[in-house]
RNA sequence: GCUACUAUAGCUCAGUUGGUAGAGUGCUACCUUGGUAAGGUAGAGGUCACGGGUUCAAUUCCCGUUAGUAGCUCCA
């Protein structure tokens, strides 16, 4: 039995095992309004994944429940969808759900949205949430609920209610003239909700299918209070602030060129100083652990791909075959094969394995136009990737070591917003997954073994697989919201069988080896996206391209800035000198803006007692130090790879 | 790739209801030799992304290309 405790604290009983629809009408009309979000056993979870156990289950309203907000902006996108409607009769409804922070709703409409069209709706909002229409629930039987809305003349309202599984209970909302399709929750009335504002419209495919129609979009957001929407507002201009592409720009990171082309972007100097030293600190951390590296060619033959079946998968994506005399090339738009050939290139005993072949290896794919951006997604990557050759009682332990790896990265980076999805294949999909289920069925379950075996916090997502094994991704949100992958480890069964790998077994006979495909920083590209928005261009000591600026007050103490500087060079730093005819509060204020971790200003006073005026990025003006001391402090900070 | 929007000085942007353009910042020179987040003056810098079309005349209107932005789709 669970117990449910209500919003008012009534205690009920329910058998396990109960729908929340059948829970909404069993215990109580308003339940399904209140939340599909509860606490159970002190953790916050979604309603409908709760009640298979049996458990102590807290029903939370919006008030005291971050996760309540959906009813909230659920209730939000139906006064959005009617004022709309209100605007523009002939309009289409399609869906309108709530998402992480607010909600959207799509629209069938023959022109897109104009600015304008936007702010009217929103007008018409505000209007339905002052008039507190009362919103009432209702069901129909499967043949009725399909007639309304054929009376209604809404067509994909009628497609989604023919698509319902069987029993499902068919529900409606309805405020004043407003009838929609909906599962709920919902709140009592519009007028519940108090601050709304329409954020951005788009496009978006029907059901989310490229080859169905295109429908228009709005996305919006609302909230109990004033504040609460203008403190959100903050929050995403705050991210914008953080996007790596004006970071890049302004602290002369990168740069891109419209002769160069799309998703090609170029590192300058300062960029470049940064992935030199990334690329050394994930090459010394993996020679460590014993990696081999190798280098290998960006050109391959076509056939190579058509061996590994990555030709079949995603020739639409690689840039198209240059046909030669005798040979037809493309560039590589991975690298496991050429590491596949090169285990191949020596017979290999049992006790060779595990076998670490590590590469910086740039590959090339003709990423869709719309989908490049930044450094986040490009057309040429620079990957940290790697391939272990393992015998199958070695997967574990391998798996482990490459979890272990990412832990202590990120680590070093001190990032802690990211989260482990395990990715499995979508069974029901046989085109892009091979089709062998044992062979998935033992890897994947391999995987979640390891991985429930680590401790680790994951989630599942069906789908998400490589056509040719489960993954373990380690997902992150960038400024713009994009869930994007950083690191990866992914377990292989396919490709040892395509490149026919073998090794020597201890009983003398072939085995094939298991290929374990991963990657840290996953490409340098996207590493740096995500390491300029985590730090906004504030760089630890240790990756800063410039470690100590000099300020000389005037001309007169240059010689001493240089001295200074080459001191600060005995020891490996990276010292620039501004040595441009400026007042001091100027040099302060552009060092301050590039986010150099140390000034060192530098006059009279300094000359003479033989110190340096520290300032620091973080902590301001600190005051004088003895040359020598400050050469002491910074010389283990600029190389040691910590925060 | 799809839908929409955008492209003006190195950067951030204004402007022209069709008659070849302006600010701030940066850059250069000079003055200022200044002590912890912007000293002053002057100057240089633009085929108004590119290619067509309409027009007496196009940076402005139309079409295409390239590049960018938002979302969708995709992501080995």
């Amino acid at each position: 039995m669970i117990k449910i405790t209500l919003k008012d604290g009534s205690i009920k009983e329910v058998e396990k095992g109960i729908s929340v629809i059948e829970l909404a009408r069993n215990i109580s009309e308003g339940l399904a309004r209140v939340a599909t979000v509860a606490e159970v056993n002190g953790e916050i979870k979604d309603l409908r994944y709760c009640l298979e156990e049996d458990a102590s289950v807290n029903i939370l309203t919006f008030d005291s429940d971050l996760n309540g907000k959906k009813a909230y902006w659920h209730t939000t996108s139906h006064i959005m969808a009617q004022a709309v409607k209100r605007l523009f009769p002939e309009v289409k409804l399609a869906i309108g759900p709530s998402i992480d922070e607010g909600f959207y709703y799509d629209f069938d409409v023959e022109k897109p949205f104009t600015d304008e069209d936007k702010e009217k709706i929103e007008e018409e909002m505000k209007k339905i949430i002052k008039e507190n229409l009362p919103i009432e629930r209702f069901s129909l039987p499967r043949e009725e609920a399909i007639a309304l809305m054929k009376k209604m003349d809404e067509p994909y309202k009628v497609e989604l209610i023919e698509d319902l599984p069987e029993g499902e209970e068919i529900s409606f909302y309805s405020q004043g003239e407003f009838t929609d399709l909906c599962a709920g929750p919902h709140l009592e009335s519009t007028g519940k909700v108090k601050a709304i504002k329409i954020l951005s419209s788009s496009s978006a495919y029907w059901r989310g299918s490229e080859k169905n129609k295109m429908l228009q979009r709005i996305y919006a957001i609302s909230f109990p209070k004033t504040s609460s929407l203008e403190e959100h507002l903050k929050l995403l201009e705050e991210a914008r602030e953080r996007d790596h592409r004006k970071i890049g720009k302004e602290l002369d990171l990168f740069m891109t060129h419209q002769l160069v082309g799309s998703g090609l972007p170029m590192y300058l100097p300062k960029g470049a100083t940064i992935r030199r030293i990334l690329e050394r600190y994930i090459q010394d951390k993996e020679v460590k652990m014993g990696y081999n590296h190798v280098y290998t060619p960006s050109l391959a033959n076509v056939e190579l791909y058509k061996t590994s079946g990555h030709w079949d998968h995603y020739k639409e994506d690689m840039f198209p075959v240059m046909k030669m005399e005798n040979e037809e090339m493309v560039l590589r738009p991975m690298n496991c094969p050429h590491h596949m050939l090169i285990y191949k290139n020596k017979m290999h005993s049992y006790r060779d394995l595990p076998i670490r072949i590590g590469e910086l290896a740039h590959d090339f794919r003709y990423e869709a136009s719309g989908n490049v951006c930044g450094l986040e997604r490009v057309r040429e990557m620079c990957q940290n990737d790697a391939h272990l050759f393992v015998r199958p009682d070695q997967i574990k332990e391998e798996f482990k070591k490459v979890v272990e790896l990412i832990l202590s990265v990120y680590k070093d980076f001190g990032f802690t917003d990211y989260t482990f999805r395990l990715s499995l294949r979508d069974k029901f999909d046989k085109e892009k997954y091979f089709d062998d289920d044992e062979m998935w069925n033992s890897a994947e379950s391999q995987l979640r073994e390891i991985l429930t075996e680590l401790n680790l916090n994951f989630y599942e997502a069906e789908g998400e697989a490589a056509f040719y094994g489960p993954k373990l991704d380690v997902q992150i949100k960038t400024a713009l919201g994009h869930d994007v992958t950083i690191s990866t480890c992914q377990l292989d069964f396919l490709l040892p069988r395509r490149f026919e790998l073998k090794y020597i077994g201890e009983d003398g006979k072939e085995h094939t080896p298991v290929v374990i495909h991963r990657a840290i920083l996953g490409t340098f590209d996207r590493f740096l996206s995500f390491l300029i928005e985590e730090t906004k261009g504030a760089f630890p000591i240790w990756l800063a391209p410039v470690q100590v600026k000099v300020l000389p007050i005037t001309d007169a103490h240059l010689d001493y800035a240089n001295k200074v500087k080459e001191e600060l060079e005995k020891i490996g730093a990276r010292v620039e000198v501004d040595s441009r005819n400026e007042k001091i509060g100027y040099k302060i204020r552009e060092a301050q803006l590039e986010k150099v971790p140390y000034m060192l200003v530098v006059g009279e006073k300094e000359i003479e007692e033989n110190t340096v005026g520290v300032r620091s990025r973080a902590g301001g003006d600190i005051g004088a130090v003895k040359l020598q001391e400050f050469v002491d402090k910074v010389s283990k900070e600029v190389k040691n790879y910590t925060k």
